[in-house]
RNA sequence: GCCCGGGUGGCGGAAUCGGCAGACGCGGGGGAUUCAAAAUCCCUUUCCCUUCGGGGAGUGCGGGUUCAAGUCCCGCCCCGGGCACCA
């Protein structure tokens, strides 16, 4: 009846050992959550500050500081899965490894709680946002805790607590109060411009008369240069999710990255932050930074600059400025190309076409309006994808000419799809000779192709875009790019045809959104309708409670209608403004997901202060290093652009305004790569259940039906995901740790194969079993003295576990240590205790609960998270013999031991005396013999 | 098309400086222990041939440099990611 207990009570009989003290799954539970209790009474954790309230006296103040930081998570509701913490286990075994290495390590963690899911999920339940935020944040935080990461718990934030909310909000203030000096090249306050602006020292534009203007029109010329500003854009407005998206959120072919709804472009107020003032600074900086090449070649590629030249040609009464990168090829120039949107198409095109126009440029339409607005219709209907795929060229004749500056002639002017409005100035000069596109488009259209590079004379392709010299090109000829490039440019420059100019694909920051769950603006507008800034003393805005927050989902030609509209009471307020009480309407749009993501590292540092966002001197500490910044920010590949540029922008603006000490938030930024999981589709492509597939012979089974096996991301939709609570339930915190850092090296994409954890879990219950006792409980290591060869291993250990943390490749730490205690293994004595410590202390930053155990048992009192990494004796790590291949053409043929201090001369003469080296070589003299000084000899005959 | 990564046993990976390819782990095979099994411990495990001494091949493919190449050079192929009519 009771199997369990007679079993048990047999094996005693039978005075079989019980294992009561094995490490097993339920043991690792005893004694991790022991220690987190600990740890977490006893502040182990907590990082101090240099002043403030997380000060402390426990004098690693004056240790030098190390500022670890994983990318902070959303809070999911759907919880962990043993992919997310991949990262946050390898800075929390590099922070331990740091702290013991004598470090003041700064490691918390927090939560990106704002955005779009959270409402998402509001809408399906009826519950308020927030409440389902807080729950999630604590669900994640108790799961993180399990795993046992060394966070600072005092300095965890939310982007949705007030306290943190209310200084993005200042930022923000301190964004709107700012503009971009381009003399000085940095952000200064608004007032400094306004000085400038009264004291003539800044003209504006076209001569407009500073003084003579309004005070309501100097108001809105200040607004137009703030650093966060109010703008009618073309925005990606998503009517399916009732919000307006950034660039950086729309896909490829016209949706939104989130849910996949389409999105359509109209022009719309609204808030915009000047990123593209900080273009040239946010490219060159990349240069000093310790980045992937790979992550600095996406942020390039995004801000896309591009250096060359506009040059005017006049049209009729107007001048149409194109933008080109090759002014050189000006020569070769057969017609111009505008966007079709174009705003001077409407100025220059014909009623009617000219008596002999090519049937080809009129789409057949009788005159050129009707050919243009019907081009217009159907290029705006072309979604993006269309546009992407089929790259057939189109385009119509306006009917008028343009004349090229340098040359007088008249080339004919088209508008086309392949121009792009956003882009340069929407126009450009078609080279067909020296542009692939442009080549294209005149086969279609029947244009002049002139050649203005010499190809090479085995050149059989269409467009030339490599170098050579100039032909065709007047005082160009026999000029290489460059140099044509340059007298051009000088022509241009002379002769009022154009200028230099360099052009970016980066565009301004779109920064409103039409949703409830994020950060209100900290701006009210006046009756005239201008934008003002609440004042700082009145921070935070509190986002209004609200019982319907869902936005509306509508149609395509449906203004945005921010839920906060709908918050009786709170969408107008009363504040002096400096000239009474008056009454003023709220901004309605929140703030995007981005805006608290891009300032959490400053926040971290001193998360209580009520006075400032961060104090001056915490900063300071924290942040200065060689270049400065966050010392290792560990998060994935997908942030390459957006976060990594937002923030970066958002840091230089306040290193403009002396709020930080840095020009870069983040030093050094490591991409940890991703855990795949294998999943399994059935014979109608549905995924199954990857838990319930067996393998049979090499084939993958259902339910007993054949599947078929892929690998992709862990996660609900490829049904494949495996949680850490089942890895804790069957082998504990430490050991999926350790699985989790010696499957791969850190920033590699791996496949998770539960079956291999044992492995990892039998290396802890090794080392358990090699310094205690499995049935009692007691340490079994002895005071005697090792074997030198063990103590040789021990500091060769020592030597590469301290390079490979320093390096982050675990996995071969790891791999050093398992040969380590493989050998003590062997051990036929118990392990002496010189061996055991220092054991405990290499496995202490990989599996802190059961090193807290062992150290504990050893007789220590003090947490094993400060105590000192072991360092190698240097004089161990020398072998007295080495082991030398002897080589014959370069093949190993045999091996001698040697005293490592051989000389060269001596490693050749024993070399060539050896037994099997000497049958090789008959009575052949060698031809040569190479020796590598204490590593290899090699003997070619 | 352009720009980044990457390709090594059955699998994850190691060899980071041009110097013993396959460390370490999973899986497989064999043995010890056990009434038996699990667990544990030991041996073995790149492939092919072998008279069991050993011999040969081998890091995506084809060339090259070198005494010596996974590593360097040239030309390809494949996989993953990013960008893409950006003038």
């Amino acid at each position: 009846m009771f199997p369990a207990i007679t079993l048990y009570s047999e094996s005693m009989d039978s005075g079989q050992a019980t294992y009561n003290y094995r490490y097993d799954a339920n043991l690792a539970e005893e004694i991790e959550l022991k220690w987190q209790a600990r740890w977490e009474q006893a502040g182990t954790y907590h990082a101090p500050n240099p002043s403030g309230s997380l000060a402390d006296s426990t004098g690693r103040i004056d240790l030098p500081k190390l500022f670890i930081m994983d990318m902070f998570p959303y809070p999911s509701g759907t919880g962990l899965h043993v992919g997310h913490p991949l990262g946050f286990i390898g800075t929390d075994v590099y922070a331990r490894f740091k702290r013991m290495s004598g470090y003041n390590v700064l490691h918390t963690m927090g939560y990106d709680a704002f955005g779009l899911p959270a409402e998402e999920h509001a809408r399906q339940t009826g519950q308020h946002p927030r409440e389902n935020t807080d729950a999630n944040i604590n669900n994640m935080r108790k799961q993180l805790k399990r795993l046992g990461l060394g966070h600072d718990p005092r300095r965890s934030i939310s982007t949705t607590d007030l306290d943190y909310y209310k200084w993005t909000q200042w930022i923000f203030l301190q964004l709107f109060n700012s503009w971009y000096d381009s003399e000085l090249n940095q952000a200064r306050p608004i007032k400094e411009l306004e000085t400038k602006l009264e004291n003539g020292s800044i003209t504006l534009k076209e001569n407009i008369s500073w003084a003579a203007c309004s005070d309501q029109r100097k108001k809105e010329i200040i607004n137009s240069f703030r650093l966060a500003y109010l703008a009618e854009a073309p925005v990606n407005w998503c009517p399916a999710l009732g919000t307006v998206l950034a660039n950086e959120e729309v896909t490829v072919d016209g949706r939104s990255e989130r849910g996949n709804h389409p999105v359509y472009r109209r022009p719309l107020k609204q808030w915009m932050m000047r990123i593209t003032a900080y273009a040239d600074r946010l490219l060159e900086d990349l240069e000093s930074l310790d980045w992937t090449e790979a992550i600095k070649s996406m942020q390039r590629n995004w801000i896309g600059k591009s250096e060359g030249a506009v040059i005017n040609f006049t049209a009729e009464d107007s001048t149409v400025p194109v933008f080109t990168t090759r002014p050189d090829t000006i020569f070769g120039a057969t017609y111009l190309v505008l966007a079709p949107e174009h705003p001077l198409v409407d100025s220059l095109y014909q009623t009617d076409w000219p008596e002999d126009v090519d049937s080809r440029w009129t789409g057949g339409y009788k005159n050129p309006p009707s050919a243009i607005e019907a081009y217009r219709i159907q290029s705006n209907q072309k979604s993006d994808l269309d546009r992407q795929e089929n790259k057939d060229k189109t385009g119509v004749f306006l009917g008028s000419y343009a004349k090229v500056p340098v040359t007088g002639e008249e080339i004919p002017i088209f508008i086309s799809d392949y121009v792009l409005m956003g882009y340069g100035t929407g126009a450009i000069m078609a080279v067909p000779g020296q542009d692939e596109r442009d080549w294209e488009f005149a086969e279609v259209f029947g244009l002049d192709i002139i050649r203005t590079v010499q190809p090479p004379t085995d050149w059989d392709g269409k467009a030339y875009v490599g170098d050579g010299p100039a032909i065709n090109s007047d005082f160009l000829d026999g000029l290489p790019i460059k140099e044509a490039k340059r007298a051009i440019i000088q022509w241009l420059e002379d002769n009022s045809g154009g200028r230099r100019q360099t052009s970016y694909k980066l565009r301004d920051w779109l920064f409103s959104r039409q949703r409830y769950w994020g950060e209100p603006f900290p701006i009210v507008y006046d009756k005239d309708g201008l934008p003002n800034a609440v004042p700082e003393e009145v921070l935070p805005v509190e986002l209004p409670e609200l019982i319907d927050w869902a936005p509306r989902s509508l149609d395509e030609n449906s203004d945005p209608e921010p839920p906060l509209g709908r918050a009786e009471g709170w969408t107008t307020t009363t504040l002096d403004l400096g000239n009474g009480p008056q009454e003023y309407i709220r901004e309605l749009n929140t703030m995007p997901q981005w805006a608290g993501s891009c300032w959490y590292y400053l926040r971290y540092l001193d998360p209580l202060n009520s006075e400032e966002f961060v104090s001056e001197d915490i900063e300071k500490y924290w942040m200065s290093g060689e270049t400065g910044g966050v010392d290792l920010y560990v998060g994935g590949v997908e942030h390459a652009v957006l976060h990594l540029l937002y923030s970066r922008f958002w840091h230089k603006v306040l290193f403009d305004l002396g709020y930080v000490t840095t020009p870069e938030p983040f030093q050094r930024l490591f991409n940890q790569g991703y855990i795949q999981a294998a999943a399994y589709q059935d014979e109608r492509g549905m995924y199954v259940e990857a838990v319930d597939v067996s393998k049979v012979e090499k084939k993958f089974f259902y339910q007993e039906k054949e599947v078929q096996r892929s690998f992709g991301k862990m996660g609900k939709s490829l049904k494949n995901s495996v949680t850490p609570d089942e890895m804790y339930e069957e082998y504990g915190a430490d050991t999926l740790r350790l699985y989790e850092m010696f499957m791969g090296p850190l920033d590699q994409d791996r496949p998770w194969e539960t079956k291999s954890v044992i492995g990892s879990q039998r290396l802890i219950q090794r080392v358990w079993r090699n310094l205690v006792n499995e049935e009692t409980g007691e340490l079994t290591i002895t005071d005697s003295e090792p074997e030198e060869s063990l103590n040789r291993l021990l500091h060769q250990t020592i030597d590469s576990v301290s390079n490979d943390m320093n390096n982050l490749r675990f996995n071969t730490a790891i791999a050093r240590i398992t040969e380590l205690n493989n050998e003590i293994t062997k051990l036929e004595s118990p392990t002496p205790r010189s061996i055991a410590e220092p054991l405990v202390l290499l496995l202490a930053p990989l599996t802190p609960h059961i090193a807290e155990e062992l150290w504990e048992k050893l007789g220590y009192e003090n947490s094993v998270v400060y105590a000192r990494f072991p360092t190698p004796d240097k004089k161990l790590l020398i072998e007295d013999e080495a082991e030398i291949p002897i080589q014959v053409n370069g093949k190993v043929k045999s091996k001698i031991k040697i005293d490592s201090n051989a000389t060269d001369e001596t490693l050749r003469e024993v070399a060539l005396a050896d037994e099997k080296i000497k049958s090789l070589l008959a009575l052949n003299e060698p031809k040569k013999v190479i020796v590598v000084s204490g590593k290899l000899v090699n003997i070619v005959i």
